[in-house]
RNA sequence: CGGGAUGUAGCGCAGUCUGGUAGCGCGUUCGCUUGGGGUGCGAGAGGUCGUGGGUUCAAAUCCCGCCAUCCCGACCA
């Protein structure tokens, strides 16, 4: 096995699976289509997590948890939902096993049907429209603000680790209200959450957007999302906020006495980001050294390496390096002491590079004697001594510059990644060298699909901010009032 | 579900065409060495060759069936 990663520029889906194995995120497991999570790729996970659970409790936001099954009649209720999540979804039909006749193993006892099947659920809209029926009656019970943090199955016929799993963690937030404003206000606003934690946390800049039609979520009436673009010119949508009107509460029938005395469907958005997040994360910023981490995210923030020969050599090390880990500490940084002598620090710098943890200090008998201490950025690969008595407020402050220098490095690819385009050929030519294509289109689902069709680009957003500037589809040439963004998608 | 490919040591692969009882790299174990960018040398351990059958004195190798995985397409957070 060779000790680098495969090139970016060379073989990049191969880059990318040896990233997340090699780094030791995540695997595939015996189950086809399922991860498995591994310690360190979770506590990016919880970190992200932490964020956005803390985001959402401060826009008022409880967690609560419903049921992984999703009776059959549930699903069936909202039409346009069913028929979207129809062909993708695990169904419990028995619920025993036992012992197979022929003497070897277990078989599924016929006499155990189930008399209606139960979905693993794809999603939760419908059991939590279903327990929402009996919690509103009055506009006093409104608005109801949940999240809950779960895993869903959409047995997708392709995967890839992270980006499109069969089984994923996500959270899905459910929000009824007693207008359609409120309602609107809550999707606008779980949007602005989102796009805030892509950009502050994961260093990632996002378009926010609406979707198209056909790109809508199944039972939604408007569909908003955030969009990045990552480093092989590939969009990937990173998460999604929908208005769903009042077709969950019409289905479930969820109504309330308005303080007119009239009763009314209440009003609903659903919104999510799942472990995708992980894997635009690692397609944002990583490198061909391995994962490029932002501060905010790292698990590990900073990792100190001594260097010696001797035991008594690593004692005086340690000696000076214990107040810098509590002054690192004190300052709310995560910091590792790496002194075990079973690795090489040869092999703990690529090791940790590979990690991507944002910031490295090695320390040998050298730095003792001259006060000093070698600092290593992860985002630049550059190292320079510092005197090692100030070294912990200098890296309060380098972690928040690589935190910002990262999102800044990303924001610079997109601007150069993003084009403007008004002729068909110049379409289809930029379309193929990747990127966002900004571009004139009629607003009809026709032209859309003849597009994807011939370039395999999908409109990935209407931007929120797209400025009225009259013009010419792209593809049909018919009047148009706006860009869009197309690309290429994961 | 269509088209293509692959299953050989923990991982990555060679050996298959032309049948003769299994090899390389990495990892791993032990010893010495080395230690500021994946140290170097030496000695070990580890495989019913995906699976079931057939041909043959003899099968990883040839033939037939099955299973699994990966890639490409249709579907998608």
């Amino acid at each position: 096995m060779s000790k680098g990663l495969p090139k970016r520029s060379e073989n990049y889906p191969e880059w990318y699976n040896e990233l997340v194995k090699r780094a030791g995120l995540a695997e595939n497991s015996a189950v086809r289509g399922c991860m498995v999570i591994k310690p360190y790729g979770f506590a990016i996970w919880e970190k992200m997590q932490r964020a956005l659970d803390d985001m959402f409790k401060a826009t008022g936001h409880q967690n609560a948890y419903f049921p992984l099954f999703v009776p059959r009649s549930f699903l069936e209720k909202e039409e346009e939902h069913a028929e979207g999540f129809a062909k993708e979804c695990a169904v419990v039909t028995h619920y025993r096993l036992k012992a197979d006749p022929s003497g070897k193993g277990l078989m599924v006892d016929p006499d155990s049907k189930l008399e209606e099947e139960l979905i693993v659920r794809p999603t939760s809209e419908t059991v939590i429209w279903n327990a929402y029926k009996n919690w509103i009656q009055s506009w006093r019970d409104l608005p109801i603000l949940i999240n809950q943090w779960a895993n869903v199955v959409r047995w997708e016929m392709r995967t890839r680790i992270f980006l499109r799993t069969t089984e994923f963690l996500w959270q899905e937030g459910h929000t009824a209200h007693a207008t359609e404003q409120e309602a609107v206000a809550e999707t606008e606003q779980m949007l602005g959450v989102y796009a805030d934690f892509a950009e502050n946390w994961m260093a990632m800049p996002v378009i926010q957007g609406v979707k198209t039609p056909s790109e809508r979520f199944a039972g939604a009436v408007e569909t908003y999302c955030i969009e990045a673009l990552m480093q092989d010119g590939r969009a990937l949508q990173a998460g999604t906020s929908h208005f769903l009107g009042q077709n969950f509460a019409r289905s479930f029938d969820v109504k309330f006495v308005n303080k007119e005395n009239q009763l009314e469907f209440a009003w609903a958005t659903s919104w999510g980001v799942s472990t995708r997040l992980m894997g635009a994360l690692i397609m944002a910023h990583s490198d061909d050294n391995g994962l490029v981490l932002p501060p905010k995210l790292a698990p590990i923030q900073v990792v100190i390496v001594p260097i010696y020969k001797t035991e008594e050599d690593l004692r005086k090390i340690s000696e000076r390096i214990d107040p810098i880990i509590l002054e690192l500490k004190a300052l709310g940084i995560t910091v590792k002491y790496d002194d075990d002598d079973k690795q090489r620090s040869g092999w703990k710098f690529a090791e940790y590079e590979l990690k991507g943890v944002p910031v490295r200090l090695a320390v040998g008998m050298r730095d003792l004697e001259n006060g000093t201490v070698e600092v290593a950025r992860r985002d630049t690969l550059t190292k320079e001594s510092r005197p090692i008595e100030s070294v912990a407020e200098y890296i309060r402050g380098l972690l928040e510059e690589i935190q910002s220098n990262i999102y800044a490095r990303a924001m610079e690819f997109r601007e150069a990644n993003t084009f403007t385009v008004d002729s068909w050929d110049e379409f289809k030519e930029q379309i193929e060298k990747g990127g966002f294509i900004s571009a004139h289109w009629d607003g009809t689902a026709e032209t859309e699909a003849k597009i994807k069709e011939e370039t395999k680009a999908t409109i990935r957003c209407v931007p929120l901010n797209s400025i009225e500037e009259a013009g010419k589809c792209v593809y049909s040439g018919k009047e148009s009032a706006k860009r869009v963004i197309f690309a290429r998608a994961y």
